[in-house]
DNA sequence: TAGGCCATCTGGTCCT
DNA sequence: AGGACCAGATGGCCTA
């Protein structure tokens, strides 16, 4: 969102207290840092054995004030410097903790190079996601998109809850959270139950294109019902803040494991971040078992995965281990 | 202007 | 002893 990247220069160089480093300069400071400090090290301890004896010798010694100043510069300096590696060991480390956070961000749903979600909204949806994605694991059936993303909404704040309405191109008043962080349904009928799913045995169709017209091509329903329900419920709220967007989400949501969705003007963002192989990405005519109808006007891919979920066991397992 | 978010500095604590 | 980790403090930037 506000994040500067890191790799900005000017942003690595400002610091507190006239601390000024860049990557490479916080290396170079380390390694004069590690030669200087040999030597303070023994010039300091000579200093203050000297002191030490000149008090013994006279609770007033001359010249104290004189020594004194030198020794504070010297063990000054050699602490400043000290202090400079810590802090250029912890800007590391917090970029480290940053980088790992950004890796985050590109694997949760509605990634925004532009409108990046803040810090503590992506652990949250985070959390959710994996949440969701688990309970859907757990059902063994594709999931009520609503539900999903209510799940996917519950606890976040509502700008956040408004990104991921904007992704799903849905009107986040269905699915406000309250002000326990829990997610309400605002009191329409979810399209689920309205138009349901199609059953195992029918999403199984290879190509979902074998016969009919659309509205018998099962596999087409998904499309169709959440394009109606967009064109239904969205002219329903003209004051929905939902934002738009334009083409900059990648991947948008990447329900790995059920479906994807992406923006159609977004392929090559989309296959740099779709980095868990084939098995989590559809290729186009390879086992997709949705295809979108040249005339369709959602805005996303859907893309099944092919493969039946695992055991929640065998899951369970890997992760508590 | 207040509030949110962020990067950075800093000192303390823990670990190797 | 030195580095990693952590949490508090601080100041800058941005937005409502």
């Amino acid at each position: 969102m506000l994040t500067v990247p890191f790799e900005d220069p000017d942003m690595m160089r400002e610091s507190q207290f006239g601390a000024t480093f860049t990557r490479q300069e916080d290396a170079r400071t380390l390694n004069s840092a590690e030669l200087k400090e040999a030597e303070d090290d023994n010039t300091d301890r000579e200093e203050e054995e000297e002191e030490e004896r000149e008090e013994d010798e006279n609770d007033h010694p001359k010249k104290k004030g004189a020594r004194k100043k030198k020794f504070s510069e010297g063990r000054g300096e050699r602490v400043k410097v000290r202090r400079q590696e810590a802090n250029a060991r912890e800007r590391s480390r917090m970029h480290g903790l940053n980088d790992a956070l950004e890796s985050l961000r590109k694997v949760v749903p509605c990634y925004s190079k532009t409108q990046k979600l803040s810090k503590i909204e992506t652990l949250r949806l985070a959390k959710n996601y994996i949440w969701a994605l688990s309970e859907t694991l757990s059902a063994g059936k594709r999931p009520d998109l609503l539900a999903f993303v209510q799940t996917l909404c519950k606890g976040l704040s509502q700008p956040t809850t408004n990104l991921v309405a904007g992704c799903l191109q849905l009107n986040s008043r269905n699915f406000l959270t309250d002000h326990n962080g829990d997610v309400s349904f605002s009191g329409r009928p979810q399209y689920d139950s309205l138009y349901p799913y199609p059953n195992a045995a029918e999403m199984a169709t290879p190509t979902g294109l074998s016969s009919g017209t659309r509205d018998s091509v099962k596999p087409f329903r998904p499309y169709n019902y959440y394009a109606s329900y967009e064109s239904y419920y969205d002219s329903a709220s003209p004051e929905s803040s939902s934002p738009r967007f334009e083409g900059q989400m990648s991947p948008p949501i990447n329900y790995n494991g059920i479906f994807s969705l992406k923006k159609h003007d977004d392929q090559v963002e989309y296959s740099k971040n779709c980095h868990y192989g084939m098995r989590y990405c559809n290729v186009p005519g390879r086992g997709s078992m949705y295809r979108v109808s040249p005339d369709s006007h959602f805005p996303y891919d859907l893309h099944p995965r092919s493969q039946s979920f695992q055991s929640q066991d065998e899951l369970n397992t890997g992760f508590h281990n």
